[in-house]
DNA sequence: ATGGGTGCAAAACATTTGCAAAAGT
DNA sequence: ACTTTTGCAAATGTTTTGCACCCAT
């Protein structure tokens, strides 16, 4: 349905100039087709099934050059340690302190209007780049167990 | 001056049930007084000038314990480090990407509303416990110096 | 052929922990 | 006195780095 589907994981290596290796293209199929947002460690145990010479060394270098090149997005929404998401667009997270869970929120209006942005730039003068919204609370399985 | 400042720290220790420690009161009034958001590297050494003997593992414990009682809040909004911000109150903040400054916005309208808050709660089904807002960017200072 | 990528092990950081001594109530 | 808190040092956990070898192009 969405254009997405139709590039691979290495058309979009290439299309960011990047050599196409079998640890590149697993990462990133990873990240693409999964719907949780994993560490590296998290990616290095996914990936090692199918590849397991893979290095937890080679899942960090990948995964932030994939970041560099905008093709995935790095999210600090975990005080413990970093998380990915195959989609690189501005959207909200939302964080399970219990589980340490991240999911994504669907959201259809923009939690953050545009005009709230522009007065943020001008108010603090700094060029702005990035943005993230992070929620954070106990998700509907972690609620049912611990319900003390 | 101004009403906050009729509170002094030890009383918003007591006030928490805390016992009152030099090293509390430094750590505390630091944060209540500083306009950035230092790490914990920062508060131990701008505290050691006045208290030399004070450790990075009581600070460690110290911003831990403040942040559980909720007098400050701790931001993860360096992917490097968690500062420590002395107004707990949920409000907007900015990372500049080159010299890892961290700023409140202060803003009059609140960024995000209340409406898209329960909508968020009630399509993720997470019991929502609190909200960070990380715009990310380049500060005036920086932009100025690398105008590459 | 050759420049970049990978894997290993070591290093660098940030943060946490265990415990004896010191200090607050 | 009785707990808590502190400071030290060691441990843990995450991320980075150096370097020889390997592999896409």
């Amino acid at each position: 349905m969405n254009a997405v589907m139709l590039t691979t994981a290495d058309q979009m290596l290439r299309s960011v100039n990047l050599k196409v290796t079998p640890q590149r293209t697993a990462v990133l199929r990873l990240l693409l087709e999964s719907k949780e947002h994993p560490g590296v460690e998290r990616i290095y145990n996914l990936v090692s099934r199918e590849f397991p010479s893979i290095s937890l060394a080679t899942v960090y270098k990948t995964v932030e050059l994939f970041t560099k090149k905008g093709l995935i997005q790095e999210l600090n929404i975990s005080p413990r340690y970093l998380t990915y998401d195959g989609n690189p667009r501005v959207h909200p997270h939302i964080y399970c302190r219990k589980c340490h869970r991240v999911e994504d929120i669907d959201d259809f209006d923009p939690a953050i209007s545009e005009g709230w942005l522009r007065k943020a730039a001008k108010t603090t003068g700094y060029d702005i780049t990035g943005v993230q919204l992070f929620l954070y609370g106990t998700c509907p399985g972690c609620r049912s167990k611990n319900k003390k």
